[in-house]
DNA sequence: GGCCGCATGTAATCTGTTACATGATTCT
DNA sequence: AGAATCATGTAACAGATTACATGCGGCC
């Protein structure tokens, strides 16, 4: 006999769902808005979704209850489904954007997402989340073990160094 | 009604499958070797793999016609599963190393997948994979299109360059 | 007695992709 | 007449992860 346990603190980052929550913030809104200002956001170059799997992205994130809904008929179309956050939803989404990721292949897509509601949402919040990249960025330098043996491994730790350095002094840059 | 057509050009790349092959080159193995082997190479940092996502790996290329099998009974243990590398199996592996990656992204895992094998098949092998990953990367540089408008894309724009920069500049050194 | 090595996997589940479905209105 | 916009999804498939199953022999 075993016990299976509901996932409770669920981990949305392979998929960045939780970036979705930023677009609720000032005011809720339903699927396909968000799909429409996805598209015209700068996020159309890095983030591409689906309607399909956004719609699924959302159903998962009221699941989990970060999101709750409301109906808003129509005449001639499907009700609107209108997402509002929760105040667990307001929290996931502030600890998201203000943790730096913790891997430099997050940098791309994770880092980005964060990056953008971070100037969006103005003050230091862009700053701050900048620092603490960095800070993190140090760290991977640090820790890099030494390239014991062997041409291949060293190789494969050169191109990480190299990743690791050129991130680094992006976010230098971006400090400005 | 519709016909599902067979996947009869399969594209493994997500997966990494190919490189599979690479342990089959010299002399054909069974799961467990392989399994063995992978583990005490060089690769054991940068590829890991559940036994049974490679026994599903295998069989799966076995489908695809690019292996093929003899059973190699034994006393008190199942009988190994020798696979054999087909015609099509030895093409498709020299295809996938001498391909660069067409991706910054792929740089990480599977560029390094091809790097180690194409090591291992000595003569030229390494030198030209290296020279055609250059070349693939002097592509992206020149392909970056304009960073348009906005802070946002354009350090987006930024952190693209710099990584494909520092690929670059990693293929140099490798190059020696 | 219990764990490690050897050697095979299957089953269940989770995640993501692709294709398709519906139906009113407005634009060309 | 046909396409695009608005608005919702479902169903089927593909890919990957996790957990579990089996069973012998040898070592501590």
């Amino acid at each position: 006999m075993s016990i299976h346990l509901v996932n409770n603190s669920p981990d949305f980052s392979p998929s960045c769902s939780l970036a979705l929550l930023g677009f609720l913030r000032r005011e809720p809104s339903y699927g396909y808005e968000i799909y429409q200002r996805l598209n015209r956001s700068d996020l159309r170059g890095i983030w591409r979704l689906k309607q399909s799997r956004l719609y699924a992205m959302l159903a998962r994130l009221e699941a989990a209850g970060l999101l709750w809904t409301t109906a808003e008929p129509g005449d001639g179309r499907p009700p609107r489904k209108v997402f509002h956050l929760t105040e667990a939803g307001a929290n996931a989404f502030r600890d998201w954007l203000e943790q730096p990721v913790g891997h430099p292949r997050d940098v791309r897509l994770e880092f980005m997402l964060k990056l953008y509601f971070a100037v969006e949402a103005g003050g230091e919040t862009a700053a701050q989340l900048i620092a603490r990249q960095q800070a993190t960025g140090v760290i991977w330098l640090r820790e890099r073990r030494a390239a014991s043996d062997g041409a291949f491994s060293q190789a494969v730790a050169a191109y990480r160094q190299a990743h690791i350095e050129a991130i680094v002094n992006w976010l230098d840059g971006l400090a400005t």
